[in-house]
DNA sequence: ACTATTGGCGCG
DNA sequence: AAAGCGCGCCAATAGT
């Protein structure tokens, strides 16, 4: 089918619309309009006939959400540029409107201050969309870098309304945990009960009056007084401990922790109320290519933490459902695609692929098997890992040797690549400076040390770069199949979530499929998604999951037989779908 | 009173 | 210096 590529360029006071197939040349238009205009467009053309072409992401997208436009494709060119001035041989200057790092997607209301000056025109836009394709089709491998190129544009589209629809949440739900665990909610600025009561038994088991545990200098010096033989807070050191404070202060630490990250005021400052019918929503920033491995970050609420304990906030809207698919050892999986091992693709074909490892015989428990795939891919080296890593390599030679590879080459202060081609950012100017400064003649053991542990710090980064890399891309191809599937499902005509979902949203665009009335994407957490779905589409949903991830694996490494299992649940709440 | 750093811990 | 990657966020502390 031809794509026709439409260029979207934000405006002071709304957009663009530059369409090839039209003669009178860009129209300027209102938000509202443009929203119409685009929803009209892809009605004709087909949401797989046009690309919507623009800037940036953040800027563009979040405006006709809240006008209740969706779109099918876009070009986000300032994360295609991203990937691509280091994937090309001879990049080019990113344009100054690209330059300066995310733009944060400014919430709906407060857009008025878009600055003129960092606004492209037509032009500029088109000039660096026919840049960007010269250089992918100039590129090693082009299909494979278009494909990372669409799978981060629909990224963005997906953050976009991650945000916009938010993430199911129950106020009433999170305060009952909360409570339970600390107590009823204390007046600002005081400790909850439950923490008082074991701040004064440490202070009692310790003999230190007036002792604040949440200040770690002081409760270090406290500890050691005590007699435990620690040099840090940490909870790892104070497991190894027998002393009766050991287990007091544990426990304050988890509700300190639980407090501090997730408690009240997280509540308040995260969680929107909800309507009739529809329960809170917690939105944050999700920032796709956030991370340097193409991993997704996010800014606000710490969305990617979201602790289990609390998980059983997360709760679907009245006759919806949450299907929560979590995808097992995507990493070395990854790693058995890129280095074409069959060994190890065989290992992970019936599910577990640590348990296969057990089954081939070569360690002799799952914990074992995790340990030592970890090591490899992390590049660990102590405890356990000096005996399981040299079986690993005999029975996974070109897996083992990959990571190996690109760990010498990170050694180097070289750059690595991802399955498709995504590349590790090279080693800055100091680290080269500690590496020049041990090559000396007067360099002393110090800088010796320091150059070789900076080295080996720096392979152990392209070591993982290029598995964790790759994991995101298939992570992200499957999250954009899953999309598309979804925006393919009708909803059901009597289903009464459909209804509501399109009354409550009656003023934006019809047929453009406003989040709420049909399945839509909530979450992503590396290798996990969860969809919000009306309850009698909960089946077909979870089926379009499963095929969504089998056709990733086969977007990136074709034929090879691999397979990416999945653990799928359809449930009330997500710490339902917690399967330990 | 403000910002930057550190230790610690949550997630994958 | 928790062995072993990638993050974000918080309170305490150090620095200005």
């Amino acid at each position: 089918m031809r794509v026709v590529d439409v260029v979207v360029v934000p405006t002071r006071a709304g957009a663009l619309v530059a369409d090839p197939g039209v003669e009178h040349g860009p129209a300027e238009m209102s938000w509202d309009e443009a929203a119409a205009w685009i929803a009209n467009r892809q009605r004709v053309a087909g949401e797989d006939g046009v690309r919507w072409v623009w800037p940036d992401t953040g800027s563009v997208y979040a405006r006709l959400l809240a006008a209740g436009t969706r779109v099918g494709r876009c070009v986000d060119l300032r994360l295609c540029h991203a990937i691509l001035r280091f994937a090309t041989p001879k990049p080019w200057t990113a344009p100054p409107w690209l330059a300066p790092a995310p733009v944060e997607a400014p919430a709906p209301t407060l857009l008025d201050d878009l600055t003129p000056d960092t606004t492209p025109t037509v032009e500029e836009v088109r000039a660096e969309h026919d840049r960007q394709q010269a250089a992918v089709a100039a590129a090693d491998d082009p299909g494979r870098l278009r494909l990372l190129l669409a799978a981060e544009s629909a990224g963005a589209l997906i953050a976009a309304e991650m945000r916009a629809d938010g993430l199911p949440w129950d106020r009433a739900r999170h305060d009952a945990i909360l409570t339970a665990e600390l107590g009823p909610r204390p007046p600002r600025g005081m400790r909850p009960e439950r923490l008082e009561q074991l701040a004064v038994e440490i202070r009692e088991l310790l003999h230190s009056p007036g002792l604040n545990p949440d200040s770690q200098v002081t409760l270090l010096r406290a500890l050691r007084h005590a007699g435990l033989d620690i040099t840090s807070t940490a909870k790892w050191e104070l497991t190894g401990q027998a002393h009766p404070v050991v287990a007091p202060l544990l426990e304050y630490k988890r509700l300190a922790r639980l407090l501090s990250a997730n408690g009240w005021s997280w509540l308040d400052t995260w969680v929107e109320p909800g309507t009739l019918g529809r329960s809170d929503r917690f939105r944050t920033d999700y920032v796709p290519g956030g991370v340097v491995t193409g991993r997704w970050a996010t800014s606000g609420g710490g969305a990617l933490q979201i602790p289990k304990a609390v998980r059983a906030a997360v709760v679907a809207d009245p006759g919806w459902r949450l299907v929560v698919a979590d995808a097992a050892q995507v990493e070395p999986r990854a790693l058995a695609g890129m280095a074409g091992d069959l060994a190890l693709a065989r290992a992970g074909q019936d599910g577990d692929l640590y348990a296969g490892l057990v089954a081939s015989g070569v360690v002799e428990t799952r914990d074992r098997a995790k340990v030592g795939m970890l090591s490899a891919l992390y590049g660990g080296t102590a405890g356990e890992a000096g005996v399981l890593l040299p079986r690993l390599r005999r029975a996974y030679p070109l897996a083992t040797g990959l990571v190996d590879r690109a760990a010498q080459v990170g050694e180097r202060g070289g750059t690595v690549r991802s399955w498709l081609g995504r590349t590790s950012p090279p080693p800055g100017p100091a680290w080269h400076s500690v590496q020049g400064r041990a090559g000396e003649t007067d360099a002393d053991q110090g800088d010796e040390r320091r150059a070789r542990a900076q080295a080996r710090d720096r392979g152990r980064f392209t070591r993982n770069f290029v598995v964790q890399g790759t994991a995101a891309e298939w992570a992200l191809c499957w999250m954009a199949e899953t999309r598309r599937r979804l925006r393919a499902l009708t909803p059901l005509a009597d289903d009464p979530g459909a209804a509501r979902g399109r009354s409550a949203t009656a003023t934006s665009g019809a047929g453009t499929a406003p989040g709420q009335g049909r399945p839509h994407l909530v979450f992503f957490l590396h290798d996990e998604i969860v969809v919000h779905t009306p309850e009698p589409l909960a089946a077909q949903v979870a089926e379009i999951v499963q095929d969504s991830a089998s056709t990733a694996g086969r977007l990136l490494f074709g034929g090879f037989p691999l397979s990416f299992p999945l653990h799928v649940a359809t449930v009330q709440t997500y710490a339902e779908a917690d399967k330990t």
